[in-house]
DNA sequence: AATATTGTAACAGAATTAATTACAAGTAGA
DNA sequence: TCTACTTGTAATTAATTCTGTTACAATATT
């Protein structure tokens, strides 16, 4: 049960790609922030690269958001690291009775309702930009000192 | 990635419940309706007894709602049957870097993005009731003649 | 007592996830 | 050009989760 955590990853890529933009961000750079293998963030950041979300070149060092942050909301980075996107969130259980009338008809009476759960979740997701969290973080670590 | 099947199995159950109720919903039974094996039917079962939701006692044939179906809400079966509801739907990538600014604050940042998410999703899922979908299994089934 | 049902533990197989290793392909700079 | 470094990608592993399955104890009914 659960969300795996590559929008996590994600998410956490596309912030340092900006806070460290002076510098140059290899896959080990932000593996080591993240903390976790280089082989990780290259399989990400290729799904987000696929995705138009950032600028990654083969054999050159470094990695930049090919938009504005501000345009990279965490639904986007969502859709980009699960791009098997026809899967709906919750699993139905297969072939229900079609001799039953409620197996018959449960699939279909119950998946509107899914369908509007998951919809709710992707809402708000679209709600928050890259930059938002960007902002979260610069704020938190002023507030440190 | 996605959410197990146990809600589905646990709608059906419900459902099968109501609309049964005349008959003697013994766990073959209900298994013969979602095509699975009567045992997850009695696992499920138990968490929805658990919940206070189903009436069933061991030894005897048969389980029935513990409450108005009217009052069960998609959400509640939910819970149910996702017991360590501690856990958050959206996974978050382990201990990132603390030397990292934002390795140290991107969990704080974007963790309150996913709770939203995830509150958006179960308050879709507390607006529908079982008695809903009954209603709507019943329309559909109709429908057919 | 005999029979049937529920409750539960244990286990197996499939799928998914994240980490890891290995290496090909590409670029940049000496 | 050659060397060093980086990205891209495939293959493998270990851990976890999920669903189904078997086995059997505990309970209730007749």
């Amino acid at each position: 049960m659960g969300i795996n955590s590559r929008l996590s990853v994600g998410i956490h890529i596309l912030a340092l790609l900006e806070i460290n933009k002076q510098g140059v961000n290899t896959s080990e750079y932000l593996a080591s922030s993240i903390n976790t293998n280089p082989t990780v963030v290259r399989k990400i950041t290729g799904l987000l690269r696929n995705a138009g979300l950032v600028e990654v070149h083969p054999g050159v060092a470094g990695a930049k958001p090919a938009k504005e942050i501000s345009e990279i909301t965490l639904f986007d980075v969502y859709r980009a690291v699960n791009p098997d996107h026809e899967k709906e969130l919750f699993s139905m259980h297969d072939s229900p009775n079609p001799m039953c009338p409620v197996g018959k008809n449960i699939q279909g009476s119950v998946e509107p309702h899914f369908k509007n759960a998951q919809r709710a979740l992707e809402k708000e997701l679209e709600k928050v930009t890259i930059s938002d969290v960007v902002k979260n973080i610069i704020d938190k670590e002023n507030a440190r000192k």
